[in-house]
DNA sequence: TTCTTTTTGATAGTAACACTATCATTTTTA
DNA sequence: TAAAAATGATAGTGTTACTATCAAAAAGAA
């Protein structure tokens, strides 16, 4: 599945592509690893370029900020997920078993690869439950939705919201309900985790297993 | 309704009292424009000084971070929600009206006082819609929930579950769903408003009705 | 190979931010 | 009216988020 993987990502997130160099690569691959250990507020370009021993100015050359360098990582795991979702979609013809299928995708509650072109995508997932509503809750949120940097996240959801019509073509809420379980899977992972009482988990581990648990129950008796 | 609205919030989340002082009540009023204008990234104490002419310094004697500020607003967001969702409970008896009226609470789909205590509640909800999970999504969110800062929200979200367990006395996921329904009221605010492919609202405008609309339709078809 | 272009590095600089410290002044309260 | 508390004024520190400039290195073309 690996050669599969190599998207052409936003012209809008990137002043030179990441893909195209070795460094560029390193910048990506190891902003990863940096936010998910300090977090994004504290993730600055020049601990990054302390990190991978090159200059700031070698940074900003490939990004403009901060936060176009998150859309961008988000943006390349939205694709990404989608892209697993057709890969595993293609062997099931049961609607109802190909939501199944998504939302263990989505909650990220599978065996695959550890690392995918260098990166680490436990880390890539912990940070999409940690940072992924940062990338749109800003102020220019219109104006940085114009050059399209969302669209992988829209097109995975709109993915899902055609599978949600698969089962029941009646329903009045696909794309909302598609962008709830998206979310949720996020959210309640990090609740269970960080602020268990926000949820049922009685357990003090196998947070995933218990979102997943309660994400099917949600969209089944919803959809109906 | 007025005179009930005295909370005592979490010692932790000031360093004085901005309750006991008028230049403490129009540090949080003021933040609450501010913040709404600006957004939390580029809202600091500096601008918050000068706007309410005061110093810096008078501020941080106030509140040590603009973090600790935020979880404060939110937090008495959260007090003043729980206590508007008794109030109207009273008047009714039957359960499911019950959390038809929490819902409409939670959306904000109602017309009580536009101030309160000289806080502008329209822009205190869109901050809450844009801002509120910037509040929980950080690093140390072990430590500051040690400190308690959390506990209106989960207060509010323990009471909600009993309403849903009235309903469904054996619902596996109560207080899921309920921190689940409070985060999608304002997530679907945010994308109905700003990034409306990710809904199904038509509708360029009424996103509270179109959200209302959906939670009841995902609240009950859940707790069946 | 040499020449040219592209990429990177090194260094410097700016305005703003997130504080902390000190001390004088004003206001409140006992 | 004296003591205590709150506020203001000013300064300073280390960091962040950039931008600018110019030299060095690497890559590609002739």
């Amino acid at each position: 599945m690996e050669f599969l993987i190599q998207f052409k990502l936003n012209d809008h997130l990137y002043l030179r592509d990441p893909e195209l160099s070795d460094i560029g690569r390193s910048i990506v691959r190891e902003s990863i690893n940096l936010i998910y250990e300090i977090g994004f507020e504290k993730f600055t370009f020049r601990k990054l370029a302390l990190h991978i021993k090159t200059t700031e100015t070698t940074i900003y050359r490939y990004f403009s900020s901060k936060h176009k360098l998150l859309i961008y990582i988000l943006s390349w795991y939205w694709n990404y997920l989608e892209l697993v979702c057709k890969f595993q979609l293609q062997r099931e013809s049961d609607s109802k078993n190909k939501l199944k299928l998504i939302l263990e995708i989505v909650t990220y509650n599978y065996p695959y690869g550890l690392e995918i072109k260098g990166y680490n995508m436990q880390r890539l997932h912990e940070i999409v439950i940690s940072e992924s509503s940062k990338s749109y809750l800003v102020k220019d949120v219109d104006d940085i939705n114009e050059e399209l940097v969302f669209s992988p996240l829209k097109s995975l959801c709109s993915f899902i919201s055609e599978v949600i019509l698969e089962i029941n073509p009646k329903f009045d809420y696909p794309k909302s309900l598609a962008s709830t379980l998206i979310e949720t899977a996020h959210q309640q992972q990090f609740f269970s985790a960080h602020l268990p009482s926000l949820t049922d988990n009685k357990n003090k581990e196998l947070h995933k297993e218990y979102v997943l648990a309660y994400l099917n129950s949600l969209a089944f008796s919803v959809i109906k």
